[in-house]
DNA sequence: CTTTGTGCAAATTCTTTGCACCAAA
DNA sequence: TTTGGTGCAAAGAATTTGCACAAAG
C-alpha cells in the first residue's frame, strides 16, 4: 500500500475552492477521509467512521457532500456491486477489482479502451470481480 | 437495429433445461422477453410490460428468474446507473453505453482489457457515458 | 404425497426531501 | 439581513423475505 501524504485542512479548502465549492468543516473532513483511506469505502462506513470522531455529524450532509464532489469531479463513483455505491478520491483513469471472497475493492493499473468515435463519452468505468491472489491460496 | 429470430418456447426450455433450470411458464415468458427485447430494459419495464399481457405475474418472480438467470450466466446484470439495474441476455463479451440525453443503454463492440495476471477475473464490465450520436445534434 | 415455484404483503435497505435552525459573509 | 449549509425526521424507491397456496412430477 503507497504512502499518501495528508492533507493540511488548508490545502483541503484550496481544492474545494478550485471547484467553487465552499469549505465548510464537514466538506474538508469529508474530503480529508476520504484522501486519507483509499480503501472506496461506501456512503455507510464514511459515515460510521466520521460520526465516531465528530458525533453531530449526520447521513444527510455526507450524502450531500459526496454528491457535490462528483458532480465536480472531485471524486469518482464507483458502482461495482449492487447498492453499494463506493467512492475514490483517485480520479485518474484506472480500472477497479473487487475480490468476491474478502470482499475488498481495489485499483487495478488499466485504462478503459477509447470507445467508438461517433460516441462523445463524459465517463469509463471498468470493473472486474474474481479472486484477488491472495484469496486465490485457499 | 439488428434482426433477432425470435425463439420458440420449446427452444426456450432447451436453454434452461441446459443450464438445470425448470422452464416454469414464468421463465420461459421472461427469457423470450429478454430475447426479444435487446433494449437492457430494468426490473420494472420488464415487470410492466409482462403484467399487461399475464396479469397474475408478480414483481417477486421477476425478481427471483432474473436472479437464477444471472447465477447460471444466462443473463448479463448491468450496473451502469445508480439504483437502475438492467439486464442483458447477450452473454458475449462486449461494452455499455448510456447516453446522459436520451437515456437509452447501447451495446458497443469493444471487448474489456485483459486484467492483471495475478488476479482471477470471473466478470469485467465496461461502461461508457456520454452523448450518442443522435443526441450530438443539438 | 412431496418438492419446487409463485404471488401477496410486510419488512428492509438505501437515498432523497421538507423544513427548521445555524453559520458565515 | 441574506444566503447557503446542516441535521433531523419523514417520505420514497428498489429489493428481499416470510409464508400460504398452487403446480408439476
Amino acid at each position: 500500500m503507497k504512502e499518501i501524504k495528508p492533507l493540511t485542512p488548508e490545502e483541503i479548502s484550496h481544492k474545494l475552492l478550485e471547484k467553487q465549492i465552499k469549505p465548510s468543516v464537514q466538506r474538508v473532513i469529508v474530503y480529508g477521509y476520504l484522501w486519507k483511506n483509499r480503501t472506496h469505502p461506501t456512503v455507510d462506513e464514511i459515515y460510521r467512521d466520521l460520526v465516531s470522531l465528530y458525533p453531530s455529524l449526520s447521513r444527510t450532509t455526507i450524502y450531500n457532500t459526496l454528491k457535490i464532489f462528483v458532480a465536480n469531479k472531485l471524486i469518482i463513483p464507483i458502482l461495482i456491486e449492487e447498492n453499494e455505491m463506493r467512492f475514490d478520491v483517485d480520479c485518474s483513469s484506472h480500472a477497479h477489482f473487487k475480490c468476491v471472497q474478502c470482499q475488498h475493492v481495489c485499483d487495478m493499473a488499466i485504462e478503459p479502451p477509447p470507445a467508438l468515435v461517433e460516441y462523445q463519452i463524459d465517463e469509463a468505468h471498468l470493473y472486474y470481480k474474481g479472486l484477488c491472489p491472495c484469496c486465490q491460496q485457499t
